[in-house]
DNA sequence: CTCGATATTGACCCAGCGGACAATATTTAA
DNA sequence: TTAAATATTGTCCGCTGGGTCAATATCGAG
């Protein structure tokens, strides 16, 4: 049976997922994770073999929630407009646009330059937004400006969060989904 | 002579600030900014009271120089347009928009939701970059429109800054200018 | 020159950290 | 039932970090 370890797992990305909300990423210990979970430090070390997976974990994990709600939207969509507001509104699912979430995907972005496998799944991260935006994008622009707007839209969405992180009150969900609406093309 | 006690401290805040490109939040230790300003950990303690204030003082005086970097650009504005011209190509000035710089901005920024001090400072960023951006909206729309507009274009350029600070390679100077300067009203 | 203020050092403290590990409990498979 | 595998704990350790402090050096004003 595999799924006892994964739920724990599970659990424990969960527990540091929080922690990193609550305190940033310099104050997030091994033994605060533990404690948020009500387990050991020792069994966090037993799952992940060291601090940088945990995080690595913790920040696939956080992409998988948003990937998954993404995806749900696109499924709905039709038309290239469809599939573009399916990306913009899943960027900003109410219960994940929130300030603390912001923090704390801040906090683990700021250790992007200095851990490879961070650096990787950053890298997953945007080439799957860039691919989704495309795919809206493509039949409304030729290719090569397709490829402009897509980034322009992909560092708006990102620019919003920093803001909603760094001052929780700066923007509501609709001012965010209509500020990232403006800018696609006629 | 206040003279050379500033001097001193202005030194501790550019080797910390070197520190932090190099090591991030998490990596940058009192001692290392000693040792690359070429002093001893307690000469640190003595200018700065606490490893966050010097921080503050750090987040404090990288502000103020790209401050004067618009500042020298916006007098020599005529029109809005020149005066939106300005802030977009200040805020990518060729030796400021460079990865490493992005990215202890970056460290900074994911501290700001845990100090009130660099909490204070980060807003008062944000309220100057939004007066300058006003300055040259205003005339040119509603006011309510040109508030929306501004926060927009602020948000754009955080974001293009943070993906310079995950991706390397991932944008120039000149794209950067590029983008912000499509956003703006016709 | 002298004295008070300021600058600077290096030693010290100790709390907290990531990580290792041996010991124990629990589960699973045969 | 039993043995192997796995889960879990608590303890221990070495080290590094921020911060304190007393001692010394340097400087500037009178």
């Amino acid at each position: 049976m595999r799924a006892i370890s994964d739920i724990r797992r599970q659990e424990l990305r969960a527990a540091a997922f929080r922690v990193l909300q609550r305190e940033g990423i310099t104050g997030t210990t091994l033994e605060k994770v533990a404690a948020e979970a009500g387990a050991s430090k020792g069994i966090v070390l037993h799952y992940f073999h060291s601090k940088a997976e945990l995080f690595q974990q913790v920040m696939r994990e956080a992409n998988l929630v948003l990937r998954d709600r993404v995806i749900e939207r696109l499924n709905m969509a039709r038309t290239p407009r469809d599939r573009l507001r399916a990306v913009i509104e899943g960027n900003f699912e109410p219960d994940l646009f929130t300030s603390p979430i912001c923090q704390a995907w801040l906090s683990l972005c700021a250790e992007v330059p200095r851990d490879a496998a961070l650096a990787r799944i950053q890298r997953a991260i945007h080439a799957r937004m860039h691919s989704n935006l495309m795919s809206g994008l493509r039949p409304l622009m030729p290719a090569s400006e397709a490829k402009e707007k897509a980034l322009q839209i992909s560092c708006l969405i990102d620019g919003i969060w920093l803001r909603l992180g760094l001052a929780p009150e700066s923007i509501t969900r609709e001012q965010a989904v209509a500020q990232v609406t403006a800018i696609l093309p006629n």
